[in-house]
DNA sequence: GGTTGGCACTCACGGTTGCGGAGTGCCAAG
DNA sequence: CTTGGCACTCCGCAACCGTGAGTGCCAACC
């Protein structure tokens, strides 16, 4: 019973920092919530709280504000995501329904999760880990420069520029867009590469080099470096809402997100479950960041979590509503990627 | 003579106030810089260039600022750019050269001119206008749906789903490869565009309807519209040094550099034009960015200026070294773009 | 005429001081 | 366990003030 309101206070302190981004007194907190007890109650049971390392006051005779700690319990413990109203679904579902591109479909995403969360928003490419290569085509540039063009089931194109030691004639070319074809099309790019790289053994000895190149530059281009580990980052804007001190949080944020390296390793985690994971403040890996949260989770087609998409934005967020908005967000990707 | 210590005071004092961001006063000048007369006669021709409405002050006794004329003056009249050491040189080549996608091409211009200039870079994607169709492919995905790639010669490749009304045979398939190769291989996209609409009349009825979509798909890749205005945003961390008043320059400018349409616009004039265009302060076309410089410059394959990169910063910004490192990595790109 | 030193004046800035009010902790009574 | 009362703390805000940088103007000088 005791313990049950010491909880109801718990939540309502969040909601009410939250939406005024002011430290919460007993008084303000009687007056929004029916509690049905009196302040002195409450400033007893704000008390157990602090001393259990829930909230904490910014000095005396202030308020008090949500601990990292606090923010945590009130997440694992006291929130279920609040259900998208039919709305909004139509919105999500009408932005994305458009895209006609991977780029395009990423792009939307990200655009998409800032505008519904007001934070910024965080995209990670689809990993080709598990995507297979859907075919391989290959352009002759000159007699001795061709454009090897890579196509996967995800959607993705990447393409390289190779330099051959060998006149390239139409025969050549074809031949090499059929073996190159013959071992990878269909398959796992591990397998793919794999497979195409024993194919310069495999052939007349002359032009053994010149396989070599193609296929050291269609495995590069496999290769996670080469698009997987791209992310795409959006709402920048919204920072300018978080009336929050520039040092602390601004300024860190802008550098974290132009660091690509330190976003994947924020989002990392949430990859492989397709959960919606919450890293409150400190929690999190990279000390700069100490006062954001990240609110992130996998998405993918339906043959496993591929990748990860979320949002950063300040510790004092609401969270029923960034977790709702986030989780949504990866289902409708999830199912566009499917149909594609 | 005496015109020309007026124009050396105007000159010092935008040295001065972009080195140290205070407005500055007439003893600090003759102390900084070797002007030979006295505090006195500082001042009297601070008064005069107040009087031409080239500087200002903030407020009665504080030191002079240079006007968004100021600016303007010492851009077109006193300054010459500064070349780019030696080692610089070797940085922008060896940055650039590693790049083997167009895409990275990007990517890298906005980061390297992003580090070189300590601003916020912009870079619109080359444009498509005056490129070439250097191949079409098309792959089956199943009976009724097809994937259509579309290979430019400045290395951009764009892609659609298409879903085909009649069943896709290998013979089916191979014809429309051969018949949209035919029409706009090597032709400059205006042309392919009207090549390939006309190819639907020209087939037997039957397959009318299935080469009308595909058609349709690549046209649409085409347009403009299609990656044409693409713009890439990079070193928005820099934002974090301009001290200025968040309110004024830093949030306006973060919701600018979410509109991609606005930057094409602050990019705009430059596109023309291989000349570093500068636009200072209000004479831009966007209020908000009231207090911030645009510098740009076009850059493009040598067959005429395609496309533009440039910087927005603060108006008070060093503007020799800035206008050149812009104009050092448009040529850098050029040739890049050139080689490919 | 242009230049210079002198001088009175202005005004932003930083530190100090002095409330008012919100909020607390504690205690004794219900 | 809850509640009202009460003394206490301390932040935030506004007013105040002295200081110093910088100015404009003037009279003298070259």
């Amino acid at each position: 019973m005791v313990e049950d309101r010491k909880l109801a206070v718990l939540r309502a302190i969040v909601e009410d920092y939250v939406a005024t981004q002011e430290p919460v007194g007993s008084k303000a907190l009687v007056e929004r919530h029916q509690l049905g007890v009196s302040p002195a109650t409450v400033r007893n049971d704000m008390a157990a709280l602090e001393e259990e390392g829930l909230i904490a006051q910014p000095h005396t005779s202030a308020g008090r504000i949500p601990t990292d700690k606090g923010y945590r319990f009130f997440v694992d413990r006291l929130t279920n995501l609040k259900p998208m109203s039919a709305a909004e679904k139509r919105a999500i579902s009408g932005f994305l329904e458009g895209a006609h591109d991977l780029d395009d479909v990423v792009q939307r995403s990200v655009r998409l999760l800032a505008q519904l969360t007001q934070q910024v928003a965080i995209v990670q490419y689809p990993t080709l880990a598990r995507s297979t290569v859907r075919h391989i085509e290959l352009v002759a540039l000159s007699t001795s420069r061709l454009l090897a063009v890579l196509i996967l089931s995800t959607g993705r194109v990447e393409q390289r520029v190779v330099e051959v030691p060998l006149e390239l004639t139409d025969d050549l070319l074809g031949e090499l867009r059929i073996r190159t074809n013959a071992a990878a099309a269909g398959e796992r790019i591990g397998e793919a590469a794999a497979a195409l790289g024993e194919l310069p053994d495999q052939v007349a000895a002359e032009t053994t080099r010149t396989y070599a190149v193609v296929v050291a530059a269609l495995v590069e281009a496999m290769s996670d470096h080469g698009s997987d580990e791209r992310v795409v980052v959006g709402g920048t804007a919204n920072l300018a809402r978080f009336g929050d001190s520039f040092e602390m949080t601004i300024k860190p944020m802008l550098e974290a997100l132009e660091e690509h390296v330190v976003l994947l390793k924020l989002l990392g985690e949430a990859t492989s479950s397709s959960q919606v994971t919450v890293r409150i403040g400190a929690e999190g890996p990279y000390e700069p960041l100490a006062s954001t949260s990240v609110v992130a989770t996998g998405y993918g087609a339906s043959d496993g979590a591929l990748s990860s998409l979320g949002i950063v934005g300040p510790t004092r967020m609401d969270y029923p509503g960034t977790m709702a908005a986030v989780r949504a967000v990866a289902r409708y990707v999830s199912t566009i990627l499917d149909e594609a």
